[in-house]
DNA sequence: TAGTGGTCTAGACCACCCT
DNA sequence: GGGTGGTCTAGACCACTAC
């Protein structure tokens, strides 16, 4: 019984202050308790509040002014601002409101590519394991992903991989590695025949690409991920808070 | 004399570290003094070093391993992650090794189109500053953006507005008001024949859209900007870092 | 003037990695 | 075991805003 600290107390405050935004017990646009209060009120000490209300602050979800207080954004509700919304694919699609299936087109183990070298930083002899899978946003096709994992950190074959977990679930589970950032270049590109099997749309449509590389807290790349986005299905938002 | 405290501690601090990595004092790579040696050697407590380390973790300048050390990120040299990379176009083109230049097309004040109503959330009846500009990165025109300001924000005539300035800056400039936030949608879209104004590429060429909303601190919406971003000449590049 | 958030300190204890 | 980062506390003082 007792305690139980499963998390960081400064993990706790911050579900119990992120569910009562969301089930608006601290109401859209209203004022939150002060610091001083949430502390003595949550049995913590203020700074442990402040490093909560600090990360609530950088995602957006309230706005803070000194001599004043602490609000609630009543504009990002739906928005999930988290760090990570460009990777989970699926937790992106719930996000905004859809649910998300996952179609596994293929997973196999082949040498790499040139490009896959390069990005993975990994010799022509290393073989990669190759996943192509499509997400849906409550049917309708929104992300063509490509991803490719070297094989030698994953202690599984390709064939017994199950596709339908996020990458860095899939990392905690088949190897001991975990992901610590990952760069991303976002670029735009069109339609071509290829990507016939994800999208309907004709040739020459406008589609995001993006192009991910994920690293280890010992900085090796465990990822490489070419995914085509549909906006019009999917809205690619982010916020930038400075304060 | 004396301390003179033209910022707070932990952003001299940030400066200070920034810099010795920049300088390459911390060789990319290379571990970093141990956090109460920092606190020590500038004078600092342990808790204003670990709130700077974790800004740079974030960022992905470093990389932290408990029981280990923090250790600078030699895969994050070029890119400029800060927060505020997708708005301060001029500082994302020096970070990407270019030089810009700004060449102003037209500022002009007019009433607001319906979906720039929406955006700002005014009515028909306030005007708005118009500005289109074009970015460009060592005279390649990198990004042409089409920023709109209610005109009552500003304190001055749109003919005496300057079009060489950061968002950010023209508003502590012109007005009290300071951007706290923003949101962002990225799309993709093909040149145009009214693109051709800014970029030489073919029509159907993709491109890069930004759709971003500035918010105050206040929660009113400041400017409603709709940029075109050429990949091909500058990269959009992200980091994210959970840890 | 009272109350708020902003900054900073000193120190405790824990979890983890290395050797 | 010794050193590192991770977590948390208690409390001080400052800057600002609202009244």
């Amino acid at each position: 019984m007792g305690v139980q600290r499963p998390k960081p107390i400064a993990d706790q405050v911050y579900d119990i202050l992120r569910q009562r935004i969301r089930d608006r017990k601290y109401p859209p646009g209203g004022r939150m308790p002060a610091e001083s209060d949430l502390a003595q009120t949550l049995g913590v000490s203020r700074a442990t509040v402040r490093t909560v209300l600090a990360r609530l602050s950088n995602e957006g979800f309230v706005i803070r002014r000194q001599g004043d207080g602490t609000y609630v954004n009543e504009r990002i509700q739906d928005v999930d601002t988290r760090y990570g919304g460009l990777w989970d694919f699926s937790r992106l699609i719930r996000a905004s409101g859809y649910t998300p299936t996952i179609a596994v087109d293929s997973i196999i183990e082949r040498p790499p590519r040139p490009i896959e070298q390069e990005a993975l930083q990994i010799s022509e002899h290393i073989n990669v394991i190759s996943m192509l899978r499509l997400f849906r946003a409550d049917d309708k096709p929104a992300i063509w992903a490509h991803n490719l994992i070297p094989a030698h950190l994953i202690s599984l074959a390709a064939a017994d991989v199950r596709g339908d977990m996020p990458i860095h679930q899939l990392f905690r589970s088949y190897c001991e590695c975990e992901i610590s950032y990952a760069i991303t270049d976002v670029e735009a590109t069109v339609m071509t025949e290829d990507l016939k099997r994800a999208f309907a749309h004709p040739i020459g449509f406008p589609l995001i690409k993006l192009r991910e590389v994920f690293f280890s807290k010992e900085n090796d790349p465990l990822v490489f991920g070419q995914s085509y986005f549909d906006h019009s299905v999917l809205k690619l938002r982010m916020v930038q808070a400075w304060g």
